[in-house]
DNA sequence: ATTAACTGCAAAATATAATTCGGCACAAAT
DNA sequence: ATTTGTGCCGAATTATATTTTGCAGTTAAT
């Protein structure tokens, strides 16, 4: 599978980054292609794993998920079997929705999304503070977004 | 626009956040409806604002953007006027994927991603660094995702 | 209770879009 | 020069989205 990217090859993926939706017909005028290369280089952007899946974005507002956070944790032992315990019980939790394993002093950065701050709270005490091998979580509150992008930029 | 959301429509955001290409009729045979109704239900989701947009997942690796990062950023003032200049300079780095304004004693999370360590550092020196109104940086290296979910729960 | 208005649904018809196919042009290799 | 491969286009075909119509259940007002 060739992964050379080519400038037209980079406008599509731009272009689907931000709108997944587009039609190929639209799409094709917007790169200057007829339909049917154009759906050829997508199908090969998605075969050969360049392009990963597609997704609805939903307001977190408007489905009832107003508070969003950032939580460092640090683990008793940073050792292979304490970080398995650990993925393992946070892959159970889906408000946790991002999970990072990181340098610096802590170990995991956690994103996590509740209702509000009680069921927040209620999430952490019940869920997280619970893991064994967690030994101390630092919780960010997002105050608000103004960055989110979804478009990478993509190198030549 | 009526925004109450029923056990269908929890399902029908459910399989878009995972998977936005799915079609029309293989939705609604996923949800047990008809697919005209289920069109319809889609269609709210999206005029309501409940459904932001769509868009391509991509791998970072295969793009050649293999260095993701967060960082922490404090700003010398937290007045207005400062945050305001400092999330200008942050608009037009394409390199700066989200932009969080957050509790705490600092003030706001960037996801930065990179082509490489070398790069990442000259973005930051040359860019970040450089915003006037910065004070101080804190950089951790994402090491590994291991969650990553686009799949946010929807409370009842 | 009866009617009217509304809502959500299904089935079929229609419109739109995706996908496939055949052939042409250019480039690189022999 | 000839072959081989690649990428493109236009047209035909297939699949899918969308609209329309009408029906049934629910609610609200009379």
């Amino acid at each position: 599978m060739n992964l050379k990217l080519d400038k037209i090859d980079r406008k599509i993926l731009d272009i689907l980054q931000s709108n997944a939706k587009i039609t190929n017909a639209q799409l094709s005028k917007e790169i200057g292609l007829s339909p049917a290369p154009t759906l050829e280089r997508v199908k090969k952007l998605e075969n050969s794993g360049i392009i990963k899946s597609y997704h609805a974005k939903l307001d977190t507002d408007k489905i009832g998920m107003g508070v969003s956070t950032f939580v460092y944790v640090t683990l008793k032992g940073h050792n292979k079997q304490n970080i398995e315990i650990f993925l393992e019980a946070i892959n159970k939790i889906n408000e946790v929705i991002e999970c990072h394993h990181v340098t610096g002093s802590g170990d995991f950065v956690l994103k996590i999304i509740a209702k509000d701050i009680a069921s927040y709270q209620q999430l952490m005490l019940e869920k997280v503070s619970d893991i064994s091998v967690v030994d101390n979580l630092q919780s960010m509150v997002i105050l608000s977004t103004f960055k989110d992008s979804k478009v990478m930029p993509i190198p030549e």
